[in-house]
DNA sequence: ATGGATATATAGATTTTTTTTATGGCATGA
DNA sequence: TCATGCCATAAAAAAAATCTATATATCCAT
């Protein structure tokens, strides 16, 4: 088989103009090489297309069924060929994001819908999971990006990891919040909510404590830090919290915010990592996302960090 | 857009082997004639299908996409150039006909199912009318063949005429099937079958007797011979028919066969024709017909004359 | 580390295909 | 009968695809 879409086009504006000097001046082409492109393709079909009578063509039956099979293979090819486009563009495609609480709740929606502002045909599944479910739904493919706490080096996935340094909760009325920065000892005795036992940022919390021998004082046991913050509101206790967390208060709690961030010291590190499936290489779509969720990630650091 | 099927094929090609070196084996090409056409296809497309890792290649995500555009494409086109191949070998097709009453009964079904034994994808539609509607049918179209009367010239019918020559059906232990040729002074006063008045084959024989001084002695007029040759067969009359309708006799009376036919003289003609739409060239279907067709008008002509 | 095997990309020569230019035949209609 | 429009063909020119040769990188086994 060696047709060509040249022969195809002809063919099809052949048909359509009903001669082929009419054809060549619609394809800018001259009329002997439309002539041959037709005659080549009568000779590779094995099929006379057209009667010559009297010099002129005529149509046959058997060229009526090509054409819509022509018409139809043109068609398709179009619209692959504009779709490729589109998706060289970012206009088009398909982008699964996997994320941990702390980021699903304000963060990552406020990333997407930015990002797709612009790419009406694009489609995004965005799901939120513990991190440990991540890493496995990254590494088996089944999402193009994963934000979780960053996990042990595992073959199947590209780690790309931050350390995000967690920052002090209080109220805005609370004497403290006069400093630019809280320290351990500052804290030392006060109730705190933390996370459950298991969790490594527990076990950093603790040591900055022990370093500043400041007495440790954990009140509340939490999964996360979302409602954390509402008992810090009340006046409960305070939180050393991720900054992640922190910044998505200033989003759902527009008005009447009642708690400040702090930097905290000594610092209670957070690692996180952007997961992707390794040896696969990302969509162009998923790149510039991965793109996009670094630049926020650092910035959201930065925001608690540098007053 | 400027893409070639090559191009299709190698990328096809390409994704299956996993690389250039191994697709170029398999099309028989050079690895640097199949590293171009990816190279080609990837910049007319504005998308990089492949990631070059140390030296590798590595399937991007949007390749899979337009693998399945490539694939469906591929597919469509080679099984319209199979289709368009058996099309060149009458292998494929359709064909419409339209017979007059006389030739309907086993002539033409005998003609086509000989016709496509060896073409079990050829469509075929017979359809029996009167001559005048098979004319309106042709002329517009909707049949590509008829067999009729010879209608009057039409602008839109590509109109083949036969004159057959018409017999005389008599019962085998007559007296006169003794003789050769049945001549119309032979069955002088004797009763007949004949058309309706207003067909010229009525005319024709009234000539024939008239001609000869023979007095003409029609006792049953009918639509069609078929039915008269039961009444010869009673021996109630005699009937000078059309040879189409006397070929048929031996058709459905295999056994048991009571009639004998003889050349009738003067001669009756009864004026047949193959029509096909004009301005509209025939199928490759249709043309190879109508030649079979021909060639059995002509046989049917001969077998009643030649002795 | 080193050399061999294998992969891809690139450059230039070569071959193939497509297009154009130039021409002639044939039908149509003024 | 002549001008016009159509198609086919041949030869020249242009463009595209292919090949040869070569460079470079990686991998693997020594």
């Amino acid at each position: 088989m060696n047709l060509s879409f040249r022969q195809l086009e002809a063919f099809r504006e052949v048909m359509r103009a009903g001669s082929i000097s009419e054809a060549a001046r619609i394809l800018n082409r001259t009329q002997p090489a439309v002539s041959s492109l037709i005659a080549n393709l009568e000779e590779e079909l094995g099929v006379t297309l057209f009667e010559r009578q009297r010099g002129r063509l005529i149509r046959k039956p058997e060229a009526q069924y090509f054409l819509e099979e022509t018409e139809a293979i043109l068609e398709r090819l179009a619209h692959s060929t504009r779709t490729m486009k589109e998706v060289g563009n970012l206009q088009q495609g398909r982008l699964r994001i996997a994320c941990m609480p702390a980021s699903s709740q304000f963060m990552l929606p406020k990333l997407v819908a930015d990002f797709v502002k612009d790419k009406p045909q694009v489609k995004v599944s965005l799901m939120m999971r513990a991190s440990a479910i991540i890493e496995e739904w990254v590494a088996s493919q089944q999402f193009d990006i994963g934000l979780a706490e960053t996990p042990p080096p595992n073959n199947a996935l590209k780690i790309t990891e931050f350390n995000l340094d967690c920052v002090c909760a209080l109220r805005k009325d609370d004497p403290l919040s006069e400093k630019e920065v809280i320290e351990a000892k500052d804290l030392s005795g006060l109730p705190l909510a933390v996370l459950q036992e298991d969790h490594p940022n527990l076990l950093h919390t603790k040591k900055a404590f022990r370093k500043q021998k400041a007495k440790f004082n954990p009140r509340f046991e939490l999964r996360n830090f979302q409602p954390a913050l509402k008992l810090v509101e009340e006046g409960l206790c305070y939180c050393i919290c991720d900054p992640m967390t922190a910044s998505s208060y200033f989003d759902y709690q527009q008005i009447e915010q009642k708690l400040v961030f702090r930097p905290f010291r000594p610092l209670v590190p957070l690692s996180v990592a952007i997961l992707q499936p390794a040896h696969r290489p990302a969509s162009l779509l998923a790149s510039r996302f991965s793109e996009i969720l670094t630049q926020e990630l650092y910035d959201i650091n930065q925001q608690f960090q540098s007053p």
